[in-house]
DNA sequence: AAAATAGTCAACCGTTCGGTTTACGGTTTG
DNA sequence: CAAACCGTAAACCGAACGGTTGACTATTTT
């Protein structure tokens, strides 16, 4: 397992927490926008959206180039990637490689038959 | 891809957003245990840890049978599963199947060059 | 019946959150 | 240069967060 820093995850975690932010991931996704860009979509102030785009620079999620007076934001999907390395370690909570593991278990059986 | 509902994809987020909290669910992913035992390894009053508890539960991450006075708590991975499928989204953003990709992309150069 | 145990509930406290408004600092553009 | 534009910063607001303490309810145990 790769143990991922605590607090990295903490904020990754609050970062994903909130519909708007998810929100312009998926935008971001698509390629880079601009601050005004990510804004524009939500019924809210551009201060209000400017700060969403820092929570998720803050958690790693948003990388920006200042290019005049515009601000260009694009994904860095490394941290997600983390996020989901953690989740990953409840796959075999809901996932049926049950197909694996029952394999797994009739032949320790098979082993105990035999010993 | 599998639309989830936002609202609950927020409580499950924020619930993953605490140390204390993922700490639990590792807990929990050995076996079910009380409250007091989830509160155990904490420098944190039984009350704090019941109120971790009660997020993990209100995010449908965490199931409980009261049983007694003891309440035990087991783990419900169906939400995490959800954030996972959220995450999975991003995943090629990260993974190196750009060798499919990239054998999709010669393929329509091929078809560029021909037409 | 009395005492110990497991846990919640309610009130409280300081901090953070999500959002606003206003003011401001750099660019472009006219 | 002046005006418009892009975005941040700061101050503020109410709500939620993470945590505490103290009182309380049930259940076990003795």
């Amino acid at each position: 397992m790769v143990e991922i820093d605590p607090v990295r995850l903490d904020a990754v975690f609050h970062a994903l927490s909130d519909t708007t932010r998810r929100a312009m991931l998926r935008q971001l996704a698509t390629g880079e926008r601009s601050v005004g860009e990510l804004a524009a979509p939500y019924a809210m102030s551009l201060a209000g959206a400017s700060k969403h785009v820092k929570v998720l620079e803050a958690a790693g999620l948003v990388r920006r180039e200042v290019r005049g007076r515009t601000h260009l934001c694009r994904l860095d999907a490394a941290r997600l990637a983390e996020a989901e390395a953690w989740l990953s370690y409840y796959e075999r909570f809901w996932t049926r490689h049950l197909d694996a593991l029952e394999g797994l278990l009739r032949a320790e059986d098979a082993e105990g038959e035999k010993g």
